[in-house]
DNA sequence: ATTTTCAAT
């Protein structure tokens, strides 16, 4: 008997919500955060499809319903129980950049997760709470690799992460200044992980 | 007009 691959089950994103979310041209009221998680062996990674996944942040009018996509995510990895004698490397791309709650929580995890390393890009930064400059420096200095989605990495999310039906060759649509957006942003990043006023 | 910012008039 043949075991052939298992189907997958797993869920994929609809073109038009990775491209309404994800485009430097909008700015949603809401976030999606993409993730999967690589074991680390010596120099080699394995990735652990099972941990390949994407959610949203729980948007409601009542706002201890609400919660956002980062806390999400990391109640999803502690139900994980990776085995902390090895080590992981997840990687995370977030439309709107973590705020400082979110930073602070994610910082808290990194300290008891010395098996995790933990890398974020992210499609836009979100300034609306002050203190968040702050917090993606506390990110940064607490082991995370902090970094914008260049076109590199919207491709490989619509590859990866987005629902193409029956056009699997189907290529990333991209949209108008995405290499220059994406390479202001990652500037601006930088100045603000550096600690530098715009 | 460089600001649609993880819900609120």
């Amino acid at each position: 008997m043949e075991a052939g691959p298992a189907p997958e089950a797993r869920p994929l994103m609809d073109e038009q919500t990775f491209l309404d979310n994800f485009s430097h041209l909008n700015c949603p009221r809401k976030t999606y955060l993409c993730y999967e998680v690589e074991l680390l062996v010596g120099e080699n990674s394995i990735p652990l499809d099972e941990y390949k996944d994407f959610l949203h942040n729980e948007s409601s009018y009542k706002i201890w319903e609400r919660c956002h996509a980062e806390l999400i995510f990391l109640e999803r990895m502690a139900s994980w129980n990776l085995d902390t004698e090895l080590r992981y490397r997840v990687t995370c791309f977030i439309s709107w950049s973590p705020c400082p709650d979110c930073a602070d929580e994610l910082v808290k995890f990194l300290r008891e997760s010395r098996h995790v390393n933990l890398r974020i890009f992210a499609a836009r930064i979100y300034e609306r709470f002050p203190g968040y400059e702050e917090g993606l420096r506390a990110l940064n200095a607490a082991g995370a690799e902090v970094a914008m989605m260049t076109f590199q990495e919207f491709e490989y999310c619509w590859k990866n992460f987005v629902d193409h039906q029956q056009d699997e060759d189907e290529s990333f649509p991209s949209w108008d200044n995405l290499v220059v957006r994406s390479e202001e942003l990652s500037q601006r990043l930088a100045g603000i992980l550096q600690n530098q006023e715009d």
